[in-house]
DNA sequence: CCACGTCCATGCCACCAGGTTATAGAAGCA
DNA sequence: TGCTTCTATAACCTGGTGGCATGGACGTGG
């Protein structure tokens, strides 16, 4: 019998949701989508893995068996992804802002003329999926911003810290204060992730900086340019400074906010796999670099 | 990165065939249609698999790599589907002619008397997989025609013979004949499996039973239904006695034949996994009733 | 030297799996 | 009773996947 390993990752998240809305939402596809899946992979293994009721989705025993076996696979295959790469001398790196990877390209052309045969390619991920590619083995190594949920199953390299402030339509009152305090946002409307990502979501919206303050949510955006588009339409958002200097729009601008927490940048890696020297001496450099920055 | 297991299949076949074409025909898929998913699996990595070449695919470094991993992660997966099926209490037999599993559908009514909490399907599956759905994972066990090709990754029990004879149309001269010698057959146009078989369509063409004659094939069916219209349309094949009880076609005949082995019916598991007694018991069951009749 | 065979690649078309939105149905809860 | 919160169903759209026919590269044999 065949699958595909998205619906495997279908069906753990909705063993781990216990509700397919629920599941549905973390993994950005519509409740019928995952409703037909689900039902398409109970036919195919001719075997009833949930009970159905009005509170969710319950595993039976054969959906046990079956959850838990998954993640083994799933991490088997995204393993062999990582390993055909090391045998085809390429390093994937994953990223989710120009501002985290500043130096890095210019890290990585070097890296190239000590290396010639090795090949690196730096790829930037949407904020759907806040570990850069490495949840999805997409990637041996990604520049996140941390925490990120999902977290532990990595080992995270702290790199350094930038302070936050928040990007402001051009046209918002608050652009004549030099720098803003965090409680004179609490209002506004904001630019957030999607709803799976959870607790970083959380930390990009400052939920615990508010004192209970509740949040407003503006709008739900997970590409940069959704992101300034938000903002230039009347949102506001947190950033970290060097988006100020990464990313620029006519109609959006920069302040520091005092009140919130620095964003801290970190280097991850999947913990426990085989290493590759060359990826080592990569990331030493990746970590050097900005570390000093 | 997501795959489907048909497309490492795919892969697989193609890595060990060394070449689309041949792979192509093992797998019952065109040749384009390869050419298109092993390019699209290449593309999805990131990474080149194969140097291709006039004289076929030969595996590049990066493939090997590929093709030593992916061998474990579709016999996890193959596992991983009978374990579920254990955990529902469901166990599948294949099978993939009538006249092999003659008496198994009583033994299984016996069975569920005293087993009312298991439930036994037998599933029939077409010749371009002779294994009966052993070699996809599909099945726990199954009653095979031996000799099969891939049946060394098999526990098999050889469990009775019975003679083979000749369908013939009911129009054919030698229909006149009690028993025919099988060197009268040599030059008739025969039904064959698809060409993916391997050695156990040799054995239904009997290949080595021809003193060297060339083989004149003069259709390929892989279902019961095509395989008797081929040969009420005027083609001849091999078949076992018990095809003569349990296929019968207005226009079709079966004569003994003189000259040709055996077909051997065994029962085959796959090796070395994980034993469930309730599936042991009706095996035995089922070994008994064969080997008796 | 040319004709042929044998590879893989490409273009075009048909079909279905997989997604989306809208909506229905069932069941707790205020 | 009405509201909320689940899952299931329906209708529709799109893109992936496969099939056929064909092209192009290259070695081989007459």
């Amino acid at each position: 019998m065949d699958v595909d390993t998205r619906l495997l990752r279908y069906f753990a998240a909705v063993a781990e949701e216990g509700s397919l809305t629920g599941a549905a939402e973390t993994l950005f596809v519509s409740q019928p989508a995952l409703t037909k899946q689900i039902r398409r992979l109970e036919e195919d293994l001719g075997v009833r893995l949930f009970a159905r009721s009005r509170s969710g989705m319950a595993l039976t025993e054969a959906g046990r068996e079956l959850a838990l076996r998954v993640p083994a696979l799933l991490d088997g295959w995204d393993e062999t992804v990582q390993a055909t790469g090391r045998a085809a001398r390429v390093l994937r790196l994953g990223f989710l802002d120009a501002g985290a990877v500043g130096g890095v390209p210019e890290v990585i052309a070097e890296f190239r003329r000590a290396q010639p045969e090795w090949r690196v390619e730096l790829r930037q991920f949407d904020w759907s999926d806040p570990s850069a590619g490495l949840a999805r083995g997409e990637v041996a190594a990604a520049v996140v911003r941390l925490p990120f949920p999902g977290q532990e199953r990595f080992t995270v390299r702290e790199l350094f810290a930038e302070e936050r402030g928040v990007l402001l339509s051009a046209r918002h009152p608050l652009v004549n204060s030099e720098t803003v305090e965090f409680w004179e946002l609490w209002d506004e409307p904001f630019v957030a992730a999607g709803a799976g990502t959870g607790a970083w979501r959380g930390h990009w919206l400052a939920a615990e900086e508010r004192d209970g303050h509740p949040v407003r949510v503006g709008a739900v955006t997970s590409l940069p340019d959704e992101w300034l588009g938000a903002v230039a339409g009347g949102c506001v958002a947190l950033a970290p400074a060097s988006a100020a200097r990464f990313y620029s729009h006519p109609d959006v601008v920069f302040r520091p906010v005092r009140g919130v927490s620095p964003s801290r940048v970190g280097l991850a890696r999947p913990r426990g796999r085989t290493h590759e020297a060359a990826l080592d001496q990569l990331l030493e450099a990746i970590a050097c670099r900005l570390t000093g920055s």
